[in-house]
DNA sequence: TTGTATGCGTTATCAG
DNA sequence: CTGATAACGCATACAA
């Protein structure tokens, strides 16, 4: 096997005209300090005793040779990835954007690097799905990407995973931020502006959203008011705008329309200019994550403001507990949101951001 | 060594309270069909001739134990990872998400995976981005995100570079979005608006921003106009604010602000609005992106809009020919953008989007 | 404290 | 067409 550390002709032999370099082995650092490759690897992972002169040897030749651990070798050795996976939808609004964020930087301090997969568009979901956890120790699944059926596959098979604002399958823990009770509030406060007529736009089944609309029905349910079932749209700015347009030449107009999120309270913005009614005047908008553009659009919107880089802080801490094996049974958490109030729900005399 | 397909005790070996479950391995599928591993490596591959006996037998036993190659045995074996990297500022703006997104589909067709990186608020950008290097077959490295030594040095080790909105490096792929000559059209219709004093928000030295000023210079020399330099400010919402702050209250206050980004246009829409000041009545504003909070600001922001998919897509492609060593050559790609007239820059008595 | 030998799971060469 | 076996690069019991 390796008496003589590789036989021969090896070093330089970068071949290939492009960056097929190969760096220096263990076996060349153990040959150039005089020790053997255990010793190498002791001294440069800290593991096993390892006498001053030895260290020093082989740091020496690891300076030389500028010996990087080959990534490949580690791995299997370890038998692990030292990666984990984020499957996320898209990342077009801030929403995505900001908990991969937070899950990079805490999986990134954790010695893990991230492995991405954005499933908006694509038709082999569930084979890109189980690709990816070939190549992960764990992955975070948020809602609206992957089925019940391949989550359940994929925690049978004893990948550890985290679910983001989704409904909890069996074996994964669960974390999202807190949609009924704020929904509640914002529901109460569009009522206090004597906003009577509602109008539920976007809708999933057993997402996230679903949870809203039942804070929001249940609030309106002590007023005795039962809304009309969600209306169905894309979770687009262009979406919201076409069914907003037909929402609003509705012979019984809708005083408000809550959406299920920002960029669509966005496009209803727009399809309301375009009609030529006045928000809040004529007719209130709400949102949902307070995303940059909330704050920007005129009138400002009124919307939900979601912890997100935590969500995402709080996955990677979470995974990183169950694929160490520090946590073994499963949670699942919920962190809090803020009603955030600002003009498109109506007119605020005193305080205006 | 592998005489005997795992000496003994294997199987549901699955050892720690989680997943550390292994699947079953080459051997015990060879086993199965009563075939070599060899065998079965061709089967699965269609590398080298199999009888179409061996190949059923292989894949009916591959079906029965549902057996996945693992993923760190093939890497080590083939000698690549089968893995891309990307590392960006950060996720805030539309910017490098949809640029990222771009990547990642593009990468994911190639069969490819995508591991992210990004520095801002990061105190260790080198160290990161070596270790990363030793986890990918080649990278595509944003500006603003990695010292040009450190660039250098990647490069100089053999892996394939692509550069994003970077000054080139010497032997790393340049791919960019068209700067210069917009920036010129874009200041020649802020002077047929009858603009004069123009202020540019936002620097960076030898970034795609400074090719933006270069434009707008070249275009104001025709004028005989020598505009101050750009005003230092971070690239965000909250500072470009503070920075059109100052701004807006010198005794020459400008008669436009040209922003080096749209997040920073809309920090300065924000100070210009506090300031009591009509946006574009007794100052014009305009950004670069296009990005989504853009069109919805009030007034509707004049930008650039850079092809951001396309950009990532592209920056894909041209890393695999790099590491396939399918083009040995260095290209350094430019990619148009288009000049978005809106309300932000003046008055557009017909056409308003 | 050190070195030897073996395992990690595939790929691919080369002799049958 | 098939199988034995040498890589691939590193980690680590185990013996010394």
């Amino acid at each position: 096997m390796h008496d003589e550390p590789r036989p021969e002709g090896q070093a330089d032999d970068r071949s290939g005209p492009t960056g097929t370099s190969t760096g220096p082995t263990i076996y060349e650092v153990a040959e150039r300090a005089g020790v053997s490759i255990a010793t190498v690897s002791r001294a440069l992972r800290g593991t096993g005793p390892v006498s001053g002169r030895s260290r020093e040897k082989v740091l020496k030749a690891v300076e030389e040779l500028r010996f990087v651990p080959n990534r490949r070798g580690v791995s299997l050795a370890e038998g692990r990835h030292a990666a984990n996976g984020v499957v996320f939808p898209a990342l077009s609004g801030p929403y995505y954007a900001e908990v991969v964020l937070g899950y990079e930087e805490a999986t990134s301090e954790l010695g893990q690097s991230v492995i991405i997969l954005s499933t908006d568009g694509r038709g082999d979901v569930e084979s890109l799905v189980r690709d990816l956890a070939g190549r992960v120790d764990g992955m975070v699944i948020f809602g609206r990407t992957v089925p019940d059926e391949t989550v359940a596959q994929l925690v049978a098979s004893g990948l550890p995973v985290v679910l983001l604002a989704r409904t909890p399958v069996e074996g994964a823990d669960t974390l999202s931020a807190e949609n009924t009770a704020t929904a509640v509030r914002l529901t109460e406060h569009l009522l206090a502006h004597g906003h009577r007529r509602f109008a539920l736009l976007g809708d999933d089944a057993g997402g996230d959203i679903a949870e809203r609309w039942d804070g929001v029905r249940q609030a309106l349910a002590g007023h005795g008011i039962v809304p009309d079932p969600p209306v169905p749209s894309e979770f687009s700015v262009e979406g919201a705008y076409e069914a907003a347009q037909a929402l609003l030449k509705t012979s019984n107009r809708p005083d408000v329309i809550v959406c299920a999120d920002d960029e669509m309270a966005l496009g209803v913005l727009l399809a309301a200019e375009d009609a030529g009614l006045d928000v809040p005047g004529d007719i209130a908008v709400t949102g949902w994550d307070d995303i940059m553009a909330a704050r920007h659009a005129r009138p400002a919107l009124t919307t939900v403001r979601q912890p997100m880089r935590e969500l995402g802080r709080r996955a990677a801490a979470a995974l990183d507990e169950l694929v160490t094996g520090a946590r073994t049974d499963r949670r699942h958490l919920i962190l809090p949101t803020e009603l955030v109030i600002r003009s498109s729900c109506g007119s605020h005399p005193l305080e205006d951001q």
